[in-house]
DNA sequence: GGAATATTGTTTCATATGTAACTAATTCCG
DNA sequence: CGGAATTAGTTACATATGAAACAATATTCC
């Protein structure tokens, strides 16, 4: 029995908001666990790498850019990799404030281990999806992004 | 210049795990607004009211398999309800560890306020896609999400 | 019946996270 | 030039979160 004679309806399982998060987490915990379990990185500090190796001598800020991090939280995931000696910083010559960050060898040869990796859990997870199903998923996506927040733009 | 020769390629801003990260976190941050401002809800307790509207007398570890909340997370906000006024425990006559939890006159009166509004928003996000679009959208990720935890049934 | 086991829900504790305050360096502009 | 405002990044503090321990009740199975 309802609680009120005409509830607007609105099902938690048909939210989309609601959907997304779902999705969202069950995917990222499958992931996180993998960064986690096999080399002990949280998934920022996966973040950090992965636009490190992409830019090398990218600066804390391009990085809460790029990756969506608050500049907080890239502080923190940088400071962690470079105590595991994946990450080195260098003082930035025209700017003082700055440091241009490069991943060590180290670094660098974990990076190149977790990419096919995390390849692989991606391609699994996707090849649910017919090829031009998850090219739609990725168009729809670039769309709800935009009208979600279309200040930034990423994508 | 790439750090590597032959770097595996990864563009976090097309990897599917990063971007429904980055998408949901848009979206779900767009709409917790919503329901932190105007009435002083966590995106938790907006849940735990949801699912207890729409099934009364509803136990805590059942909203926590509609929810997908841990049962510590279902406790702490059903004790912010209860202490809000919005949310009663009724004592389970068959199993005393159990509550049967319902939304009081005040809580189904701020649910019946926020649902409009949380569709409103709803319906504004998905308004940049079409009809056709949507169905498409919710279909992949309903595929997704069996991928992503098949263990886990939700839609 | 009653010991062993499982389930419901809360509490505790350690960690993660976000906001705001802060330091240091740079830019703006009179 | 030189003070005001901005920017890069870190630190401090308060809150959120999750894992594990816990208490209370139910169930299983002998």
């Amino acid at each position: 029995m309802p609680q009120s004679p005409h509830p607007a309806p609105l099902r938690l399982a048909t939210f989309l908001p609601f959907r997304l998060s779902v999705l969202s987490n069950a995917v990222s915990q499958r992931i996180a666990e993998l960064y986690d379990r096999e080399f002990g990185l949280s998934i920022w500090q996966w973040r950090v790498m992965a636009v490190t190796a992409d830019t090398p001598g990218i600066s804390a800020t391009e990085i809460g850019q790029r990756t969506q991090m608050d500049k907080v939280a890239v502080s923190r995931a940088v400071a962690g990799l470079i105590e595991m000696g994946y990450l080195e910083r260098r003082p930035s010559t025209d700017d003082a404030r700055r440091s241009n960050l490069v991943l060590t060898p180290a670094g660098l040869g974990i990076y190149e281990l977790i990419v096919p990796l995390a390849l692989a859990e991606e391609a699994q997870l996707v090849s649910a999806l017919s090829d031009k199903e998850q090219a739609e998923l990725a168009r729809l996506m670039s769309k709800l992004a935009k009208a979600a927040s279309p200040e930034r733009d990423l994508w």
